[in-house]
Order: C-alpha cells, then sequence, then structure tokens
DNA sequence: TATTGTTATACTCTATAACTATA
DNA sequence: TATAGTTATAGAGTATAACAATA
C-alpha cells in the first residue's frame, strides 16, 4: 500500500494536496488561459475552437476535416459544425480533395485570412495577459514541455 | 501593422501556426490529462471535478464552498450540485462554520478518506501515463512554471 | 473491410441571473 | 451594502452510435 503523505501543508496559499498535482494544475491554467483566450476572440466573432480551426485552415497546410479533428483532438462531428459555422461566415470553404474524393480539405478564403490576422493579434495579448509573468527563457520552457505532453507521438 | 510571419513550416508534424501557441498546448495537454484522470478516477466514482473537492475536504483545511469555488475556479452553484453528490454518497458532509453562520466548511467521512486514498493511488498513475515521457526534474520544472500561471495572485 | 464526412442524441461543463439568510 | 449559499436556466463542450459515399 504505496499511501504517501504530502509534504505541503494543509491549507497553504498554494492549496494542499491538489496544489501539488500536475493535472490540476494543468487544469486551473488553462481555464484562466482559455477565459482570456474567448474573451479576446469575441471581438472576431470567433471563440478558442473556430479559431483554431481558422488557424489551420489559413496556415496553407490544406487540412482535411479528419486532420482537423486529430490535431485538435475533436470528434469529427464537431468538426462539421465548427466548418459549417465558419462556411456559413465566408472564412472557409471546403474543397474537394482531389486525391481522395471522400475527403473535403478545408481552406481560408480572403476574408478568413484578414479575420485571422485580427483574431491572432488579439490572442497574442490576451497570451501575454495569461504569461505575462513568465519571463521569455520560461516560456520557451513552458512551450518545450507542454509540447511532449500535448503530442506524446 | 505587426502581421509577424511564422517561423514553424506549415504542415508540420506539431502543426503549423498552433503549435507555437502556448494556449493550444495548454489545451490540448489539458485534455489529455482530463481524459486519462477521468477513466483512472471511474472506478472510484468520481470525475476530476468531485475528486478536487474530496482532495481538498480530506486534507483538513476545512475549507467553505467560496473557498472551494475560488480555488477550484468553479461557480458557486456549481460546487453546490458537487458537494451535494458526494454528501449523498456518504463521503462528505457539511459542517455550520461557528464564526459566519452564513458559511458552510465542507470535512470529509472516514468513507470520503478511504476512496479518496484509492482514487488519488488511481490519480497518480493516470499522472504517470501523462507525463511519462518527462523527467522528475522536467515535471518539477512543469510544476512551478504551471503554478504561476494557474495562481497569478 | 476500413475510412471520411455527416446526422442525431445525450451528457458534462460553464456562465448568468435572481433569491435567502446572514454579515 | 456586501457575502455565502442556493435554485434555475441556457449555452458551450464532449462522447457515442449509426449511416452513406468512397477507398
Amino acid at each position: 500500500m504505496s499511501t504517501e503523505q504530502i509534504a505541503t501543508p494543509p491549507g497553504g496559499a498554494a492549496g494542499g494536496a491538489l496544489g501539488n498535482e500536475m493535472s490540476f494544475l494543468l487544469a486551473r491554467a488553462n481555464a484562466l488561459s482559455l477565459a482570456a483566450g474567448n474573451a479576446a476572440l469575441a471581438t472576431s466573432g470567433l471563440r478558442a475552437r473556430s479559431y483554431s480551426i481558422l488557424a489551420l485552415a489559413v496556415d496553407g497546410s490544406r487540412p482535411s476535416q479528419r486532420d482537423l479533428a486529430d490535431f485538435l483532438r475533436l470528434d469529427p462531428s464537431q468538426v462539421v459544425a465548427l466548418v459549417d459555422d465558419l462556411q456559413a461566415r465566408g472564412l472557409v470553404v471546403r474543397e474537394p480533395d482531389p486525391a481522395d474524393r471522400r475527403a473535403n480539405v478545408v481552406v481560408a478564403t480572403p476574408t478568413g485570412r484578414l479575420v485571422y490576422e485580427q483574431a491572432h493579434a488579439a490572442a497574442r495579448t490576451a497570451e501575454q495577459q495569461v504569461f505575462g509573468r513568465l519571463t521569455p527563457g520560461e516560456r520557451d520552457r513552458l512551450t518545450a514541455l507542454l509540447r511532449v505532453v500535448a503530442f506524446p507521438d
């Protein structure tokens, strides 16, 4: 029985047991980041998920909806709804993949690129608010560590 | 106009533009961590949020529901529902705060402590799966960096 | 037989407003 | 006047199953 005692004093400023659990710290940091991000993206009429789809539609990689689902860790059915919405607003279009007639490739329209540029600037401002207490070096280290956790392939 | 070009090649393995955004990496890492955590906690009949409440009820700090809401970044109304559920299962009890008759203090029952010990062990196994590719030193660094972001007080 | 996109459905999580009792 | 807890409700996010078209 490995019932291990926690070193942190209960009721401390950073919380007792939970304050040491990476899962909890990750969840709380993400909640703050998501709230700041959604608030910043609101002026562009986007939220975190639609911004993510638009970003990948802009960057020239011509992802299929399946690619988007895998990379963003969304269910394919969620991608359908998100692309529907972006397409209805004229920000992206579905193009048939010549190599695979089942697949749709999602690409940004010129309007989509403009909206993305504006949203990207807002997202950077939000990141500055959320990660502003970290030095540039610390941000680089955090990015590298998170990438390992986020993409365990 | 600070329309800045991204250095990463579009369509790379770690994705184009998004692969460098801490907000996205944080969200994806959290999604993986949350999924692994919820799967591990299922055998104890808990999920991430109820586990968090139980953990704080166990650790001796005698938090009020407001304390729980602030620390876990939940709305007070969500805490009501979560504590209702844990109390109905006999894992925690509400005790009146002698110093403030408005406040309820949430404390674990003996059964709650047992369930927590079991759930905590499962949560540690899940953390091992999610963060297993990081060395102990890297985990310490990640924990420290996340704590700064998660608690910007 | 497996995969892409799609529709439908249910559940969990999040956010807001309003009310009560105490401070 | 403000705070702790509660109720109610709506919206956003997540998860699953089933189906048609194509590989």
